[in-house]
DNA sequence: AAAATTTGGTTTATAAAACAAACTACTTTA
DNA sequence: TAAAGTAGTTTGTTTTATAAACCAAATTTT
């Protein structure tokens, strides 16, 4: 009757970031914080997590001096989206 | 950007009671119990929660001598439910 | 009719999540 | 060179989710 809810992305966080990486493919640590409106802390767990499940690559580098991070959907991560997504049809119908 | 997600529906158990209760405007303990695949534990501090919030009635009666839990969506539960759906269009846009 | 089982739950205990605050390391500005 | 800012990580606390253990009454079995 109701699908499993991948709990990796049923996370406000999570999917807020999982959200934006779907729209924009590529985005670095500071852009993530201020679209999602999270605090630093939260978003350096999160997207930990979501990289250590293969749902996004981070890449570490530099932009001029300071460090820069950035972040990437993977194939893997857009197709575990839209299956929580299909999952979600289960429980709220036609209603989104 | 994204809309906040009401953490007490933000539950896969919860939500999913409330889909239940949505449907059919009447059921009991164990009707949810089986139509989620829930633990009976689990069920009854949820429920708890959800009529602590005010999102369902709960109603102890006797169906011959045993005793039953009749749950039921309020108006304002309906209303949350609603607003939750369309805070998760802000993340999944018009994916589901 | 006693004992065992089932029914319908609640309470308690544990593991995992979410989150913010404190911290690290480095850079820029005054 | 001291203070403040940037980019992030680590740590600690509070909530959650969940199952396991429990309880009381009813039913079934022997």
């Amino acid at each position: 009757m109701f699908k499993e809810l991948n709990p990796l992305l049923h996370s406000e966080l999570r999917l807020a970031i999982m959200s934006v990486l779907l729209s924009v493919e590529c985005a670095d640590f500071v852009f993530l914080r201020e679209q999602t409106g999270a605090t630093a802390g939260n978003m350096s767990v999160q997207l930990d997590k979501l990289q250590k499940a293969g749902y996004i690559t981070i890449e570490k580098g530099f932009k001029g001096k300071m460090p820069r991070t950035t972040c990437r959907i993977t194939d893997e991560g857009i197709a575990a989206f839209e299956e929580y997504v299909a999952a979600l049809r289960s429980y709220i119908g036609k209603r989104v």
